[in-house]
DNA sequence: TGTACATCAGTGAACGCGCGTTCACTGATGTAC
DNA sequence: TGTACATCAGTGAACGCGCGTTCACTGATGTAC
């Protein structure tokens, strides 16, 4: 383990080397700690060991990085909404309510991301590697919606399959919301866990699809 | 209408006379047009036109003043709750599906109280009148919870009932946070109202309550 | 293989900014006698 | 009813702070010949 701490530390030279990626992950750190809205792009210099003026190689300015972290994290989002979205096999319930368990692991697993790509205000809007990001998630949802509606992709969802994909975004960010701000108490009043979400949220919003009801 | 504005002008005295309340205005103002972030303190001290030390006369520091817009928020929020639960008569469904509604509405209505109410970071925890409205609103739920699932008013939730009210909750406030951040979009692509959350999501979780069925 | 030179990725000092809060103060108000 | 005085609710100048960003710079790297 010496050789390792040594070997990086010796090779701290002018140049950086991984400034950029380091920077990206400061940020998640400082986020994490402190709260979207204590993440400064002096402080993340500051982490990375380089000067306050360095990351203004890599990024425009604050804005820029922060865009950033998100789309990545959208990106990371997106996949692992397709592989639950895999998981779930043929079974249109199932590959949502396995959808539904990955939306809210990703917010409870990775809460700094999370909350940041849910501030827009926070992220440059005009962004069009987020943006792509941002929308290939919503359609992994919106695709097994229409799987479990039976419509076919070209063609428009129905007002069921849409009230359907509101309600299961809205109940699944929704608890991933309260959840991470620690306002959900089981009778114990002890903090509320993921299981919740799986073991009774996606079951009674799935119910009504016919195949759900043997599959959960 | 001049007479009134005289009024109020000449009467630009140096005790300024409803300063604390002003204040609390003014920072729901100002959220309202910034965001939660965008409050300062300074800022609010110069719409009411009052110097930048005025304020603390008044609340211990910025904190105090956004947790007092908190604490107010979630007292109106309580009662928008039971006046709500008021009108969905005997009927539990009915009572669950009112409340989700005023929920939405409050949320959609005074979008700046709203949203600080729920960042538990910017606001004094230990401030036991922001504690006690915010239980108190969440009481509210709770009851109609224990309503529609029988459980008497002592004895603890059953497991179904509190899968319940996190579903419940879950829906209509990821709802209202996903409206609010302009992220909800139908398929015409145009931003989703509140009618989507009334029309569509309260019957799809309520549906499965006996009396939901007919009412809704 | 060496060398000149352009380019890249850093430095560190400095800028102006708006912030929350403190301070000594003062004008207005209310109260005791 | 007047007056002395305590208290309340403001002022405005000042504090120190950390921020994002700019600037002229310099060290390291890569490339053309």
């Amino acid at each position: 383990m010496d050789s390792v701490k040594i070997k990086a530390a010796s090779k701290r030279a002018y140049h950086h080397g991984d400034l950029r990626r380091e920077l990206l992950a400061a940020a998640e750190a400082i986020i994490l700690e402190r709260g979207v809205d204590g993440f400064t792009l002096r402080e993340a210099a500051r982490r990375v060991g380089v000067s306050p003026a360095a990351p203004a190689h890599h990024f425009k300015d604050a804005r820029g990085l922060l865009t950033e972290v998100a789309m990545l994290g959208f990106r990371d989002f997106g996949q692992a909404l397709e592989a639950a979205d895999r998981r779930g096999g043929e079974d249109p319930a199932r590959r949502l309510a396995e959808q539904g368990r990955a939306y809210v692991d990703f917010a409870l697993d990775c809460p700094a991301r999370f909350q940041l790509m849910f501030r827009p205000e926070k992220l440059d809007q005009e962004n069009a590697a987020l943006a792509a990001a941002a929308y290939h998630s919503y359609g992994v949802l919106e695709a097994a919606i229409r799987v479990a509606t039976g419509t076919p992709a070209g063609s428009e969802l129905s007002p069921d399959g849409h009230g359907l994909l509101l309600a299961v975004w809205s109940v699944v960010h929704g608890f991933a919301h309260l959840a991470l701000g620690g306002q959900l108490r089981d009778p114990a009043g002890e903090p509320v866990g993921r299981e919740a979400m799986i073991d009774t949220l996606l079951p009674l919003m799935l119910r009504h699809l016919p195949a759900a009801r043997t599959e959960l």
